[in-house]
Order: C-alpha cells, then sequence, then structure tokens
DNA sequence: GCCGATTTGTCCGTATGTATC
DNA sequence: CGATACATACGGACAAATCGG
C-alpha cells in the first residue's frame, strides 16, 4: 500500500526526469496536464511539484510553466547530502566498506561537553567512536552522542552493522530533522592516528544535532572525512528578502 | 505594500522565534489558534509554518504540535548558506570588506571548460577572477563564468562592488536556484599567490551553478575558502524510502 | 483499555491574481 | 486582447496521532 497520493506522484515524476523522459530545459506537462494525467486536484500536483523544486530537479517559471533543470552527475562520487547513512552511500558507490568500534562507553554530559554537544548539564549519554573503511582504507571518523535514554541497550555490535537501521527498525523511531555544519579543520592526533590521511592535513568535518518524531534531540555527531571521497551537494533556492 | 500573506506570517513567526517569544521546546500555538492570529485559512497558516520547517525553527509533530528547536548561535562564524552574498555576509558580520579583480576577459567555451562548468561549448562566456579581503586578510578566490549574453555590459568596476546587485537591481534579474557543491581540494599554485592560506594546505571549495527567473544558467562559479573563516549550515529532513 | 477532544496530515474544489505568449 | 499557466488564498472534509479522563 502506498504512502500519500503526492508523494507518489513527486516519485514517479522523479523516476521520468531522472530516466530522461523529460529532458534537460524542457518544461514539464502543465499542471492542469498533470491534473488529468494522475487524476487528482491541483493542490496535490503542486505538492509534488515542489518536492521537486527543492531537490534542484525544477524550477518553475510564471506564467510560462516548469521547467526541467536536472542534469545527471557524470561523476560517481561517494557524496553526502540529504540524511543519508554511511552505508546507504557505500551501497549506492558500489564500494566494500566496513566499520571498527574504538570507543564505547557511557558518560556524563559536564559543562564542555555541553557547550559542544548541545545536551543540558547531567544528561547520560552513549559515546561512540568509529572508523569507517572504503575498499580498505580509513576514511571517515565518525564521534557520536546519543542519548542513552533513548538508544536503549544498544551494543558494540549494532554499532559495527548499521546504528540508525537499529534506531528506526528496532526502536521504531524516526529521524526528521537534522542541522548540520560543515567546515574544515587541520587534523588532530587522534584523526592521524586512525585516518589514512594520504598527506593531507585537513579534514572536512560534517557536525549534526538529529531530531527524532518525538522532537527530542536523541544524537549529536561530528563526522570527519578524509579530504578526497568527500562531496556534499544541495540546492538553495533564494527567499525574497 | 506586503509581498503574500503566507511570507508575512512566515517572517513574523520566524522573528518571535528568534527574539524568544517561542522558546526551544515549546509548542507554537496550535494552527487552528494561528488562524485566528493572523486571520486567515488553514492553508496559508500551514505555508508560513512549512517554511520554518526548512529552515530547521521548528518542527511538527503529528497529534501534538509544532516544536521549536531553534537555538540561537553562539559563534558568529562567517557562514554561507542560503544564497547570500560576500557583501551581506561580511556586514551581517560586522567585517570590513574589500574585492580586488584579478581577471576579466571574456572566453569562448571549449571541451574542457563545457565539461567543468556545464555550459555548451562555443558559448561566449566572462570571466571573472576576484580575491575577497575581510579585515584585511585574503580569505576568498572567486572564480566566475557569466553568460555574456545575459551580463551585458558589466564592468571591473562594478565586479569590484557586488555583481549580484547589479545583475538584480541594474538589470532586474531574479536569482532564484543554486545548485551547489562543496568539496575540499589541495591548494592550488594560484590559491598560494593570491590568498593568506595561514599554514593550512587547503581550501573549502563551493562549486555552483545558478540558475535565473528565466530558467537559463547564466553563472557557474568556484568559490575558494581559507577554511578558518568558511562554514556551511544546513539543516536536512528525511524524507520517506 | 476505551472514548472524545485536540492537533496535525492529506485531499478536494473553487475563486482570483499575475505573468507569459 | 484573449488564452494559457503558475501563484495565492479560502473553505470544507476526513484520516491519523496524541493526550487526558
Amino acid at each position: 500500500m502506498p504512502k500519500s497520493k503526492f508523494e507518489e506522484i513527486y516519485r514517479n515524476l522523479k523516476n521520468k526526469v531522472e530516466q530522461g523522459d523529460y529532458l534537460y530545459g524542457e518544461l514539464l506537462p502543465s499542471e492542469n496536464t498533470l491534473i488529468g494525467m494522475y487524476d487528482c486536484s491541483r493542490n496535490t500536483i503542486r505538492r509534488a511539484l515542489s518536492g521537486l523544486v527543492e531537490d534542484g530537479y525544477v524550477q518553475s517559471i510564471h506564467g510560462k510553466g516548469v521547467q526541467v533543470i536536472y542534469q545527471p552527475s557524470v561523476k560517481k562520487d561517494f557524496t553526502i547530502g540529504g540524511i543519508e547513512t554511511f552505508r546507504e552511500s557505500a551501497q549506492r558507490n558500489n564500494f566494500s566498506y566496513e566499520t571498527r568500534v574504538i570507543r564505547f562507553q557511557t558518560v556524563l554530559t559536564d559543562e564542555a561537553l555541553a557547550d559542544r554537544t548541545g545536551f543540558p548539564v547531567g544528561t547520560e549519554l552513549l559515546w561512540v567512536e568509529r572508523v569507517r573503511y572504503l575498499n580498505g582504507k580509513a576514511l571517515i571518523l565518525d564521534v557520536n552522542f546519543f542519548l542513552k535514554s533513548v538508544v536503549g541497550d544498544l551494543t558494540p555490535e549494532i554499532a559495527e552493522q548499521s546504528i540508525y537501521a537499529y534506531l528506526e527498525h528496532d526502536l521504531g523511531m524516526q529521524i526528521v530533522t537534522s542541522k548540520r555544519e560543515i567546515t574544515v579543520e587541520r587534523a588532530a592526533e587522534n584523526d592521524r592516528r586512525h585516518l589514512d590521511l594520504n598527506g593531507y592535513d585537513c579534514l572536512a568535518v560534517v557536525t549534526s544535532n538529529t531530531f527524532n518524531s518525538d522532537g527530542i534531540m536523541f544524537e549529536y555527531t561530528q563526522s570527519r572525512h578524509q579530504p578526497e571521497f568527500f562531496s556534499f551537494r544541495d540546492t538553495a533556492t533564494r527567499k525574497k528578502s
């Protein structure tokens, strides 16, 4: 059984664009035509279209139509974007991958940790550090702090597989919002020890706070990437000031 | 005269959140209450709210309410996000700034340039390189390629001020969509020559293609940042697979 | 555990405004 | 000018989740 109607239409149109049914520079069928094609209301069509706009697939032009601006990417990078897990990215790129847990302990949030993570002082956290290997090279160092009260009995064994799969499937938790910041930092002692930096003295660092469907922030993470395989894509639309 | 109703409400609510009228963790007034407060339909309220969701200000929880997840940032970084110009960022952070044009010439798109920029072979482009100074330090190297047919008679003098102001105010052009990619690259000869790298051997590189309201891609840009002052913020929401 | 009130999520239909051609 | 297409706004209906009694 499908999800919602607008999402079905959104996916269908997205696939069509990706498969080249509608080409770069062309206009999509008009909203009225789409109403006929999908047998639904105008609102539903517009909702589906706005999803494509957010994805940078199309751009609507007042009085003219909705134009395709999707271009298939030539480079098959190891990219992160949206909220995609390490495992999903690796599989999408057909890379062999492995994860090693190098830290797994419970800590109490003190002043410094509170300032860094955004959790209140005194909160019990699970501190996990993992090294991610792609095709045998140590490329990512993940430092996670999870709310102990939420992740329950997460084990190192689970952490070596996918923590997100555990959270979503086993705990039935839904990840909704993730606030991220991307910076570039000089490699620290810990980075040098665990990663194959290949001569780089810097890393791409993605720091994020993640919220679940209950609206509670349950995770603070730093993902420290060797620069070579890091790439972040994004589409921005300018809101009128 | 104001823009649209939903945008007015969006801005109003956004300001209230920023000013602390609604605090982190609290719920906004219910949609029904907001309808009364703003004297409008439910759709209009929901549209305003969805803007706040996109900004990572709030998160709606089915059956419960709309929760504030906005936290005022302590660090006053030089950040880029949305489509903000160099000038806007500098002013927001109260930095003195200056721009020097180090290249300004017309080129014809060959195979290599087409591959890099996404413009078709044979297109006439304006190639501009500028060094951006913040508080006297050379921190950003901007490499722009503009569609010659669109930017018309852009001059080096204008380029030293704000190109975007020229495009928007003088040409009446509206920037709508920008596709961006963030990577980390080793500093090249050109970077070393023009930037104060402060010992870093890497740069944060933002590569973007920008579309105007006519749906034509008129700009390809590489913004090469000294890492120290680079920070990119973003809020992602997970779409159900 | 059930029920009803509240709240958000989805969907529909209609009307009017505005830009393009 | 008229036809077409997107933008905004309103109103109503029902579903689904949450919460308190």
